[in-house]
RNA sequence: UGGCGGGUCGUCCAACGGUAGGACAACGGACUCUGGAUCCGUUUAUUGGGGUUCGAAUCCCUGCCCGCCAGCCA
């Protein structure tokens, strides 16, 4: 898909490779990624990233962390270091390459300060109303600013008395010279500076004028001296207004490169949305299991190695695509899969009674740690009289399918005994509330001598040892594939995305784990544990369920 | 109906004038001390119409559809 040979490369390392072979830049490759810290990071982020860094690492090249830090009324420090740990919780490292775009704001300024002696910038006063009547539409082209020929040294007077503070906030703003019929809008005389006194989370106060993202971003990937510059398709329509300005200044000149955002079925990806969905409490926060940022999958037990697989997986084009959910769950089950300890965690747990077992007795039996992986080891699980089962794996009346446990039926309990139910207890409703079995002593580490086979291998915990756990079990946020094509995005979402199971009984090897610590409970899927574990009661949430194929036969029914 | 970009299996990505392929999903089977994992197999696609060519997903023309753009946001 990418870079192993045999496979076929995405249009951007192509393009990168060509750039390679025929020299330019000697050969140099450097990207960057500029975050503007203004919120949390998320998966679609995670392409990008992978992208800017990623392709840096693949051709021996360097990736800058920026953050785009133009316009104080958005940003704040506090996103700062959250972008930068995820970053990095991602596995990339920019190692002394930290930048901000704040950092040349003076270089900036001289370089505006040069293009009005150019002549190809002028300051403007038209208020922000009047610049939006003189623009013209998509289809009729603009009109000149009566500003728009201000002699030379006027402008320079003028945007000099702007920076010091002479002029209220939006009187005036400095523009580019460009063409105020251009079928392309953003080359319509866009502004370059805009008077905004707004404590700046770097700069404090001393500016009041602030550059806009188009001049500012050429310049920072210019002053960087960044070879291959990716962004998202949306900035297609600046690449004019990009090179306008690096050809105007005559500086070291970057190449624009866009590709499709990700989008993902079932979730919303947008800052904003993700935000509502935190303000309204439909989710309990940024780091919310179901959310798709960064903080929200590492919350739910998502390792950085899964989320590296799936972009490398969607791949990298320029048209619009949402990809499937289920590719990201596979990624993760099939990571989690070959790294995962098992354990046995019973969700919803039935007691067992074995009626031929002694009274207090136990014993330890040995365990197979991951069957993925050998080196992972093995571990001993106590066992004793009184287990618990999952409920499921009972049904007095089986379905004809069913392959687990029925009166008179045996199982093999996993790694342990085969056991056959010979009693059902009911409570005066009718529900049941145990199980007696006997059990066969010839079977432990459960294989008979006899080579007699069961139907079927269910987990257990046994219930003097076991371990009480709530267990946090979600699904997807929304309930329709695309929520963004619907008029209200609240109604879609799904209102079974987050249930808590109290009382699950998991084995006692589960104490040990610390949190963040993902694990497969055997025949369930993969947990983690969550922050929010207490000494007394420990919180594991369900990273991903394992695929359930009994699930699809009564589905098929 | 201005400009820019894009349309290939259900989804995502390949094929760069020469047999439309892979992954996920779905379906069927094998195997199994996880109804997990693994393995095998099956189904399904070039936006319509014209051209150029021995040969077109690919080049040309022309429709159609989708996305983005009218912040002193990024």
């Amino acid at each position: 898909m990418t870079t192993e040979e045999g496979g076929s490369l995405d249009f951007i390392r192509e393009i990168v490779e060509r750039d390679i072979r025929e020299g330019k830049h000697e050969g140099r490759v450097h990207t960057r990624f500029p975050p503007e810290p203004n919120g949390y990071l998320h998966i679609g982020h995670a392409k990008a990233i992978c992208t800017d860094f990623g392709i840096a690492r693949e051709y021996g090249g360097l990736c800058n962390l920026r953050f785009d830090d133009t316009n104080p009324v958005k940003e704040d420090v506090e996103y700062v270091e959250s972008i930068k740990q995820d970053i990095r919780w991602l596995g990339y490292d920019w190692e002394d390459r930290l930048y901000f775009a704040s950092d040349y704001f003076e270089q900036m300024y001289r370089y505006a300060e040069e293009l009005i002696r150019k002549g190809v910038a002028y300051v403007c006063d038209l208020s922000p109303e009047e610049v939006r009547r003189y623009r013209g539409t998509l289809t009729e082209p603009g009109k000149d600013s009566p500003w728009r020929n201000r002699p030379m040294e006027e402008n320079l007077d003028l945007f000099r008395r702007m920076r010091a503070g002479e002029f209220p906030d939006g009187s005036r703003t400095l523009r580019a010279r460009i063409d105020m019929a251009s079928p392309n809008i953003n080359m319509r005389d866009p502004a370059i500076y805009r008077i905004l006194r707004r404590s700046h989370h770097r700069t404090g106060d001393s500016w009041c004028i602030y550059p806009m993202y188009d001049y500012a971003h050429c310049l920072e990937d210019s002053i960087e001296g960044i070879t291959h510059s990716f962004c998202s398709i949306e900035f297609e329509d600046h690449r004019p207004l990009y090179d306008w300005f690096l050809d105007r200044l005559g500086i070291f000149h970057p190449q624009q490169i866009e590709f499709a955002r990700l989008n993902l079925t079932y979730t919303v990806m947008s800052k904003r949305k993700l935000g509502m969905l935190v303000e309204e409490g439909v989710v309990s926060g940024w780091d919310d299991p179901r959310m798709p940022t960064l903080s929200g999958l590492r919350r739910r037990g998502v390792k950085p190695e899964a989320i590296r697989d799936f972009v490398n997986r969607i791949g990298l084009a320029k048209r619009d695509s949402n990809v499937d959910m289920a590719l990201l769950d596979y990624c993760i089950r099939d990571d989690l899969n070959r790294r995962c300890t098992r354990i046995m965690g019973v969700l919803d747990p039935l007691k067992v009674t074995i009626e031929n077992y002694p009274e207090d007795g136990t014993e330890e039996l040995e365990f197979i740690n991951n069957p993925e992986d050998e080196n992972a080891g093995t571990r001993m699980v106590p066992f004793s009289r009184e287990i618990f089962i999952e409920r499921e794996d009972f049904q007095e009346e089986p379905h004809r399918k069913f392959k687990r446990l029925a009166p008179g039926r045996e199982v093999r309990l996993r790694y342990a005994y085969l056991i056959r139910c010979v009693d059902v207890e009911k409570d005066s409703d009718g529900r049941i509330t145990g199980l007696v079995c006997t059990y066969d002593p010839g079977t432990r580490g459960g294989n008979a001598p006899d080579g007699r086979k069961v139907g079927a291998t269910i987990h257990w915990v046994s219930a003097p040892h076991a371990v009480v756990a709530d267990v946090r079990m979600y699904d997807r946020l929304f309930k329709v594939e695309n929520p963004l094509a619907e008029e209200d995005l609240l109604s879609t979402i799904n209102p079974d995305s987050f249930r808590i199971i109290e009382g699950c009984m998991l084995e006692p090897a589960s104490a040990g784990a610390g949190n963040g610590y993902t694990v497969q409970f055997e025949r369930k899927g993969y947990f983690c544990k969550d922050p929010d574990s207490t000494e007394a009661r420990p919180v594991w949430n369900l990273t991903a369920s394992l695929r359930d194929t009994w699930k699809r036969i009564l589905d098929r029914e």
